[in-house]
DNA sequence: AACATTGTTCGTATTTTTACGAATTACGAA
DNA sequence: TTCGTAATTCGTAAAAATACGAACAATGTT
């Protein structure tokens, strides 16, 4: 019994983070160009800016970004390192 | 405002699924061993028979597993085509 | 000091996910 | 036909995710 690793559950961990499409959009930008500001999303997706608050905070939570205070602003970056690790864990499992 | 893609909802539909511990434990498994019994899974998960029940109908809704029933038990194996699928998306996205 | 800007947190409602045991279905064997 | 095996569906409960607007910080500007 108990048949789960560690591994595999950070492997759902990072894939729950991804489980939803606003958060895969963050992802995939800042996958291609380094940063972002908060703002920059709410002007550009559908959704209240308390949601989008909320999509951050996952995201930062499962540790795949991280957020630097540059007045008045935030501006939000990958963290390199768990996205590695998510990188490795899920093409691992993704590698058939 | 509506930045959001058909393939970015799909790659999220897909992270979804992978979105628990279980189904990646499932998931692994077929991409390791061609394929496998519910009755297997039941002895070595912690978890009711029923439960793991809806995580299979979960994969099996996502289109990452198909069932074949082979009597008195069912077969199941990753639905190649769409495990391809989510490799080629989710991949594209972990990809720096 | 009052105001504007940028985001987060709070309160709340709705929907979805996760889990269980009991009941059910499907079918081959006795 | 009755029994056993394999697995799903049903009914239900509890927890988590999603979304919104209003209220609240924090800080720089006028």
């Amino acid at each position: 019994m108990s048949e789960i690793t560690e591994e595999q559950k950070t492997a759902a961990r990072f894939a729950k983070a991804m489980a939803h499409p606003v958060r895969i959009y963050i992802l995939e930008l800042l996958s291609n160009q380094s940063c972002c500001y908060s703002g920059d999303l709410s002007e550009v997706l559908p959704i209240a800016k308390s949601t989008l608050s909320q999509h951050l905070k996952e995201l930062k939570a499962a540790g795949l970004i991280q957020g630097e205070i540059e007045q008045p602003r935030i501006k939000y970056c990958l963290n390199k390192e768990n996205w590695k690790k998510a990188q490795k864990l899920l093409t691992k499992i993704l590698k058939m």
